[in-house]
Order: structure tokens, then sequence, then C-alpha cells
DNA sequence: CAGCTTGTTCAGTCTAAATTGAACAAGCTG
DNA sequence: CAGCTTGTTCAATTTAGACTGAACAAGCTG
């Protein structure tokens, strides 16, 4: 007996999830792939969003049966986007997780990290394009150019008024 | 003579693009990549904004290098976004595509089509899960129940306040 | 109607990103 | 300290989905 169980790890005794935990999973799941998120981030979330207790990573490894490398990084992401957050728990040796529930302050940090920074990308290369406009003068007939020019000053209005929106859009997610 | 142009559409006498367009095209390749769409739907865009006249499907796919395939399923997915339209050019007889440059507009139907498609996704997929919830309820211990149905509650809060918020948003974009 | 060109569709190819799994470091335990 | 387990990293693999190119339909032109 000591000898069939010996190579099998002890913690094979968690229960399989009840359907609606494997629903929400499936749910965010996709929802993270329609935010241009890996699919397993969605899924480790949304298996933690629902969980009794907080989880450790092969727990979840096991639970959605995704690598120990996957489990790893995805919780970095969900840790950096503060959508989980580390739990120690009583004289425990592994990392425990748990989900953060405040989805507001999600909201905000996420808008923060992704929204926001490409906005500010956005604007640089806009007038990087501007720039070399005014470099290509010479080399464009009048008539082109000052075509360019009055496209390019709509998008760079346009991209000012999305600035001014920005403020007003943090005030409402607060 | 004859013989050796025979095979050479007679088209081939489109300039090189100046370099402020092959700019302006990448920034939109890039940008629409990271709404996740193709990056050649931008990048169709991005050179349709820049264009003095309307082009025509074969002078996109030539100035871009890309497949005409790409150009015949870019342009649609453009069309029924409502970014470009269809020109009929004199007596021509081939597609002519411009960019819409109200970008009020696009903005709008952009909104419509995408964001608030997936808004009413996200919804119909929380409220299946809150019935599963309901049909398992036998099968979970009663504590367990109990913090599932608090914590769907609070996704469905977030929701319905997600919801709301969204006509104000759609004010703000007009 | 034969021979063009245009435009759509779709099976196959290619590429970028996600995922795996193995190697390794670090800590704990007998 | 030998043998666990945990967790990170990274090269190799897999996968998803964008892109191509060929086949086809439809129209116009001599």
């Amino acid at each position: 007996m000591a000898i069939a169980t010996q190579g099998i790890p002890e913690e094979t005794k968690l229960k399989p999830l009840p359907r609606v935990r494997l629903e929400l999973v499936d749910v965010f799941g996709r929802m993270a792939q329609a935010l241009s998120f890996p699919r397993s981030v969605g899924e480790i979330y949304g298996l933690l969003y629902l969980a009794p207790e907080p989880m450790s990573a092969p727990e979840i490894s096991e639970a959605l049966s995704i690598s120990k490398g996957s489990v790893s990084t995805g919780t970095r992401q969900l840790l950096t986007l503060g959508f989980i957050r580390k739990v120690w728990l009583q004289e425990e040796r592994k990392d425990y997780f748990e989900a953060v529930l405040e989805l507001g302050n999600m909201v905000r940090t996420a808008y923060d990290q992704i929204f926001k920074v490409r906005a500010q990308n956005a604007e640089r290369r806009l007038t990087d394009v501007t720039d070399t406009l005014a470099d290509e003068k010479a080399e464009l007939s009048p008539e082109e150019y000052a075509l360019i020019k009055e496209r390019l000053a709509r998008l760079t209005k346009l991209q000012k008024r999305a600035k001014q929106f920005m403020p007003l859009l943090e005030r409402l997610i607060k």
C-alpha cells in the first residue's frame, strides 16, 4: 500500500468544482480574451472570485488543468493589476491567493495602466506624424500638403477632445 | 514589345506613398491591433484617411502590399463599422472607397456595434450563471451557496451600474 | 462569347502569442 | 544534508486567428 501511493502527491483530495464555478471560470476566461488578455488569466480570476477560501498555486493549477508556469505568470499579472492579492495563511509555507472583490478599485487601476498609457502613446505618435509632414513639405504638391495638414489637424483636435474627456471619465469611475 | 508587357497590369503607374502617409498607415495599424482588430483593417483606414482621392480595392492592395482577399474582408469590416464609405466615380466600374472623416459618427457606431454588444453578452452570461446556481442549490452546502450567491449579486450590481453608465457615455460621445 | 478585370469566399499557410514542461533556485523537514 | 515541495524562468510547442492565393461568380468589352 505504501508503495502504491508513493508517487502520488498527497493533495489529490480536491473536490471537483460545482458547475456554477466552472461556468464563471468560463465567463471570465472569455471576457479576458475579449479584452485581449490571456484566457488563463481570466480563468484564474474567475476561479478565485467564487472560492470560499484562498487558493494556493498548485490548487489553481489542478482545478483549471493549466501548468505551474501559466499559474505563476497569470497570478503575477493579476497581482500587478490589483485583481487578486496574496494571503499568508497561518504557518503555511506556500502562497495563497484571493480575489479582490472591490471592483471599483480594479477598474480604476486597469484604466490607469492600460487606457491611459495607450492614450499617451497615441498622442506621441500623432505628433511624430505631424513632424514628418513638416519635414516632407518640400517634396509634396501644395494641394496634397494642404490636404494632409488639414486632416492631421482634425485628428489632433479629436485627440485633444479625448484628452479633456479623460478626467471626467476618471471621476465617473470613482 | 507587345509580348513583354502583355501580362503586366496597365495600372502599375502608382507613385510610392509619401512618408507621412506611410507613417499614418502604421499608426492606425498599431491602433487597430491595440483594439484587437486585424492590423490590416487599421492600415486600410490609415491609407484612406490621407488619400486625396477615393481609392479602388486593387490600388489599396498594391499600396499596402496586402492580398485582394484581405482588402475585401477589411473594407467590408470598415464599411459595416461606418469608418469608410463606397463612392461611385463617374462611369467607372470598380468600387472606390473613401474614409469617413466625421469621427464623432465613427466613434458612436463603433461603440454601438462593439461595446454595446459585448455588454449585452456579458449581461446574458451572468444571468445564465445565476440560473445555474439556482439549479445547483441542493448540491451545495448552505455556506457555499450563500457565499456564491452574494458574490454573484455583487457582479450583477456592477453590471447594472455599468448599464446605467452607458447612456451617459453615449451622450458624451455625441 | 472569349477574354478581361473586379470582388468574394474559403482552405491552407504563416505568425505571434499563450501555454507547457523542464531546469533551476530557494526554503522547509526529517 | 538528502529529499521534498513551491515558485520562477525560459526554450520549445501549441494554438488562434490573420493573411494569402486559388477557385469561382459576375459583369463589361471587343
